[in-house]
Parts: structure tokens; sequence; C-alpha cells
DNA sequence: AGAATGCTTCGAAAACGATCGAAGTATCAA
DNA sequence: TTGATACTTCGATCGTTTTCGAAGCATTCT
């Protein structure tokens, strides 16, 4: 198969609102079952089954079979980049009377998970805490920690030398789609992000990939970080 | 219209292996016409018509009426970015004993721009011989131009202080799908492929995005930047 | 003015892919 | 073993999209 003809199936298979929502229930780095994500498009388990072959085939999502469960996730953070880069371009501009769309809108643009890293008002504003004061250097494309952040990171519990062995980009921006600023990602992201689920500093909102910011968790990230929540 | 289905939109704009052709051939960044671009993908005046109307109207592209031409462009580097990003998932993994597609494929692999940078081995050689100097720092999702990176740079005539004040990142990696490294992207990718056009170090290859290396180039990429083209 | 070029619009034919009901396989529970 | 759950495969239908010929409009050339 020539280069541009695979270049058009990848698209294509990101291209059908059924996969797409698929796609985009998956962002959060979880692993869901069919069913799940069937019910999440809104289509049949038949359809959703068709469309899970395919992708999984193409390479977009790797499937692990647990039981009579078949859990599904992306197949690499290549994978959720991808989708992201695409939802930048898709991205309504935010007009001065933007509609706000409902409730369950408000709290993704409040704060929740990309992929397995912090975003939304949430993500945005630690971040800009984080440059702020001098921990974190950041541009729309690259970005580094500063020793000044490599040791309030180690202060916070977070073991920036354990993460950084892993193999994976320590640090990077990530665009906030709804925001349209960086916010932080990679392998610190990540780290940030497990430490506020594993001290209940924020906690998931059901069935979304949304998350609300406890009292606790609000205190804590002033506290620890600076971070200030308007 | 609902994120989702415009996320689709988007993605599906590109899933078509005609607009595929056409995007893939305004990856250099270049505008190029109507006429042009229906050659590129092999199909008829009418069809590309169609195809450019809707990419245009959906924010992927940008015309400019010139005359009886139309000039076509990608709408911003972000929609490059995309595309890079898709390209990434879509690149076949390179195999031992990977199928040479045809001289013309091979010239590409060679060297190449890729939206406003170098890519393919050229683009990769300046890269690593930066790196081995210490010039530059570059990992897979970020990266930074030394201070004797700076030096240099500005010895040979390209000046970095001018360049990173036009808002654009600086230095950012840009991952290179035949040699799948890292090569240097960002706005010194872009002014460092303008000095090599500008002094006649490379020349493109008529009617693709593949170019060539002068004599010349040769040499004073050897003596300015260390690059051996091996 | 008349002819050629670049591009778009219209309309019809053809191809493709999504969708779901029905039926089949695998796993679990009791 | 029996029944329920999770998921896949098959087959047919139906809507969408691509495609290109033909005709139309705009610009430039002579």
């Amino acid at each position: 198969m020539s280069n541009n003809a695979r270049f058009a199936e990848i698209a294509a298979l990101a291209g059908d609102p059924g996969r797409a929502s698929m796609l985009n229930g998956l962002m959060d780095g979880r692993a869901l079952t069919a069913s799940e994500l069937a019910q999440l498009a809104g289509i049949t388990a038949q359809t959703a089954s068709s469309h899970l072959t395919k992708m999984t085939e193409a390479g977009l999502l790797q499937v692990e079979k647990q039981g009579r469960h078949r859990y599904h996730r992306l197949a690499s953070p290549a994978v959720a980049q991808m989708i992201e880069s695409i939802m930048r371009i898709a991205a309504p501009e935010v007009s001065v009377k933007a509609v706000r769309t409902g409730p369950r809108d408000a709290a993704l643009r409040a704060g929740r998970t990309c992929y397995d890293h912090l975003a939304g008002h949430l993500g945005v504003s630690i971040t800009d805490a984080l440059i702020d004061a001098g921990h974190l250097e950041l541009g729309i494309d690259a970005g580094e920690v500063t020793d000044s952040g490599l040791v309030l990171f180690d202060r916070a519990g977070i073991d920036v030398d354990v993460i950084a062995k892993r193999g994976r980009i320590l640090c990077r921006p990530c665009l906030d789609w709804s925001e349209r600023r960086p916010h932080l990602a990679g392998a610190i992201g990540a780290a940030l992000c497990s430490h506020c689920f594993d001290n209940g500093w924020i906690r998931r909102i059901e069935g979304t990939r949304a998350v609300s910011v406890t009292p606790n968790g609000q205190r804590q990230l002033r506290e620890t970080f600076g971070v200030s929540l308007s």
C-alpha cells in the first residue's frame, strides 16, 4: 500500500462520527469495553465491534482480552497526540458570545484529563502557576522543568529521577483546546495528574473525563504549587 | 454543530485519498494552484475544485486569488502539525528489507522540505551534526539551541535574535517519517532551510518536495556545520 | 473582439461504507 | 447443564460521497 493511501486510511478512521466518539472517550488513557464504547458513541454493539476491529487492525487501538470483556485503549501516546492535533483544528473559535453548551461542557472546560495529564482551566492554571514561579518553561512546542522545579516536585513527593528513567519525554507542552493555551504534558504531567488523584485532590466526574477539585485539593494546590483557581 | 461532529468532519476531510495527496503536496508550505494539485492527486480539475472548496470552508486551507490562478496553501502551521501527526501513525515500520519504491521515493528519502524546514536523510544529518557538536539538544517532543549553537548560527549569517522575535517557537523537533528520528523544525529550522536555498546549497527537484544538495552545498554544509552526508 | 486558459457549478452514475437484525461463539454464574 | 452476558460475524439495506462529463464564468492573451 502506498504511503499516501495509508495516510488517508488512518485519517478516514478518525473521520467517522461513531469512531471519533470512541477515540475521544479513550483520550483519558483508560481502557474501555466494547459495550461501554458502543453506548458512548450511541451505536449498537455490532457496529461498534466492526469499528473497533478496523481501528485495532490499523494500529490505532490495542485490545486486551480479559474473560468475556475486551478492553480497548489507544495504542500509544502518538495516537493521543494525533487526536489532540485534530481536535486543535476542530475546536471552534472561542467567540465573545460563545454559547455554553451545557453543564457537562462547562465541567470539561473547568478541568479534565487529557490522555494522562490535566487539562482545561485546572490544567492551565497549574501550568501557569509553575511558570510564574519559575519552576517551568513552556512554549507552544517545547518545554523544560527548571532546577527549582525539580526541587519543588521532589519535595511534593514526586520523584522526578525515577520518572525520567522511563524513556519517555519528561516535559512537553500540550495545547489546550478549550483554553487555547499550553498545559503541562509528558511524563511529569502524567505524574502530577496521578499525584492529584492519589491524594484525593481531584476526583473524576462519573462517566466523563471531567474532574472536580476537592476542597482539600484546592488548598493543597495553592499551598504546594501556588495555584489559585479563579 | 457538536464538537465531536466537527472533529469527525476535519478527520474525514484528510481521509480521502485525493485530498490526502493534496495536503501532502502542500506540506512544504508552498501555495499551489488548483490544477497543480489536481495533477498531483491524479484527479480531474472538477473533482479537485470540489475538494479544495470543502477544505477551505473547513479552515484547513487558505486561498489567494491572483489573476486567473487560485493559490492554495495550508491555513496554518497547526494544520501542518496535524498532518505530520497523522503521518507519524501512518508511516509503515521501517523493516530491514524495506522495499524501495522507486527513484522518486528515494529522492524524497534523501532530502526534502517538510512544511518549511528540511527533512529526510539531509535534514536528519544536519540535525545530528548539530547535536553531536553540542549546538543543539533535541528529544522527541522538545528541543533547545545551546549557547554555542547561537554563536554558530550567528556566524553563519543567520540572525537568531531577529528570528526569535517573530513570536514563533524557535526550536522544536519534528519526527521524520522516513528516518523515524527527529529533525530540526521551528523558526530556526525554517531559517536554516531558507539559508540553504538562498545560498544555492540545495535545489528543489522540480515538481516534488524533494531537494538535492549541490556540490558547493555539500562542501559548505561540511565546513560550516560539520555535516557529512554519507 | 475572439480564442485560450483556469477554475467552478450542475447533474447523474457508480462505489463505498455505515448500520443493524439475526445468528453464532466464548465466557461466566449458579 | 442451563441461562445470561459480552462480543463477533454475516448479510442486506440504505444513505453518503466521490467522480467526471458538460456547461458556465472569469481572466488573460493575441
